[in-house]
DNA sequence: TATTGTTATACTCTATAACTATA
DNA sequence: TATAGTTATAGAGTATAACAATA
């Protein structure tokens, strides 16, 4: 099931008619791939990679208004309400009356929510040590760092969220 | 806004307490963007990526029924139905009843949809080197190598598609 | 009765707009 | 009147089930 393993009538060649796939399709078919293993991965723990993202970035600025956090990762007002009743719910974030101005909440990480958070960060390392297992050490190393220019390239930083594009439109 | 631009309050160091964002993260972050990207490139040419997907597929296995060709990219017969319609409305793809059993049809390119193919490649082309234009030559080799690695451990084939995997739960 | 392709229906997601309470 | 947050509504997309024609 690894690759050519098909018995096809009468391919053309061994490759697609000259057509190569390049790491502009890998990096899709991989990314798609390695997102929903995560989201797998994250289902017994009772969230999805969006609350991940959520937690995250909560983490790095709690306190600050749920519209303002919705900015950073691109979330629209109606989206955090959802997002921030699911995390409520579970307990993980907490929503606090700002006495300044009565009209919005801050936004906090319970302890609940920074244990999640651990937990959770812990599965994404096993994941990606699973997920590289077939590289060595300085091959994981070359990767990333490629990677990562062309994600600096792409104007993304490590703030943006995957899902959520800041600007669409 | 490449980077570490926002005035922010004051955050704890420099990068996020100590969690890296390894590859994996990256790979979900680039491969939703380039994803992204590569629909907004085929927005002027009237089609989107499912229907590169299957004229790709298509091109390979001229004359396979319709279900036939939707289980090797993953699509339920419901699903083809729709982007059959849509590519024969467009002109590119053309169903024929298979004398032989007249309950299927067999699905064939028309001139139209090879050419579309050709132009879309090519600005997968285009996009893919717009996309690694900071890599130097080798530096691009490797990526893809390694990848491609990645891809093989991972059971993903030229064959798989992005968006629809082929057993899901 | 089983299979190919189609149509109908329900469910989820997302996006937009309308609403409330504070300012 | 403007803003933070919420609720309501509509559209797109997806999945499942029922259906008609042919075998």
């Amino acid at each position: 099931m690894t690759d050519g393993g098909d018995a096809r009538p009468a391919g053309p060649g061994r490759e697609h008619e000259g057509f190569e796939f390049g790491f502009a399709f890998l990096l899709v078919q991989l990314g798609t791939l390695v997102a929903g293993q995560f989201r797998e991965q994250l289902e017994p723990l009772g969230i999805e990679p969006r609350h991940f993202g959520m937690l995250t970035r909560l983490a790095q600025n709690e306190g600050r208004a749920q519209q303002a956090i919705g900015e950073l990762i691109g979330l629209n007002p109606t989206q955090m309400v959802f997002l921030v009743d699911e995390l409520e719910d579970r307990g993980l974030v907490e929503r606090r009356r700002n006495p300044a101005d009565r009209r919005s909440y801050g936004l906090y990480l319970t302890d609940a929510g920074r244990d999640m958070l651990a937990r959770v960060r812990a599965v994404a390392q096993t994941h990606q040590g699973a997920l590289g297992s077939s590289l060595t050490g300085p091959e994981r190393e070359q990767l990333t760092a490629l990677l990562r220019r062309l994600a600096a390239e792409q104007g993304l930083s490590g703030q943006s969220l995957p899902g959520a594009s800041p600007r669409r439109r």
